[in-house]
DNA sequence: CTGAATCCACGGCGATACTG
DNA sequence: CAGTATCGCCGTGGATTCAG
């Protein structure tokens, strides 16, 4: 398989990839510790994430080695030209998701 | 949390949707025995799958009392609004994703 | 402050066997 | 032909703990 939708799906379908990469969309360069506070519930996770998408080369991550130690992350222009088929999802996840919800409450009261 | 992106993500990203779905867009309505044998490897999950775009509108089933029983499913116009802004992501894979690898083989020679 | 490593529980996936 | 039911496994998410 590993057609490249699957992959790119299987990339940004992770639960912290979204919320991720829109914080560092709506705010440009943030510590780690900005990150964290701004996605609430991420704990640890945090790690994972951010190193995964440093690793596809859509996060960009800067080591400043003062004390105590500094690290900033931001959006890669490849991370960046992801946005745009993105934020198609999110207007149509915004205004056809309750039609979703209409049709599975629909489907539940004729079901059990 | 919940928010309209975070599932539509859920469901979009789920392994069979996105293969079920490019299927009934280009062969329009298709039998249960056809879907299956355009979609390599899917087994029994796709009864799953395609009951889960059933109950969220996306995908209309119809069934046919002969002998023996004859079932078909196809987009419903929600679920066929949902083509574009999958395409889009479909499109941005295909011209991005040989980058992602190139920063993955990267990074991983940096590292180990 | 940043991040690595580990443990655990849950859920999804695939395979198998069986029904109308 | 078109499902339904069930089961073991593995991966993932979450929390905790330790380290630079």
């Amino acid at each position: 398989m590993s057609c490249p939708s699957r992959r790119l799906l299987d990339t940004i379908g992770d639960k912290w990839v979204g919320l991720t990469i829109a914080a560092l969309d709506t705010d440009g360069r943030l510590r780690f510790s900005e990150l964290a506070a701004r996605i609430e519930g991420v704990s640890q996770k945090l790690t994972q994430t951010l190193r995964n998408l440093e690793r596809d080369g859509l996060v960009a991550r800067t080591v400043t080695p003062s004390v105590p130690v500094r690290v900033d992350y931001e959006l890669t222009p490849l991370g960046e030209s992801l946005l745009e088929p993105i934020c198609r999802l999110k207007e149509w996840a915004e205004a056809h998701m309750a039609e979703v919800d209409a049709a599975r409450a629909e489907y539940d009261r004729r079901r059990g």
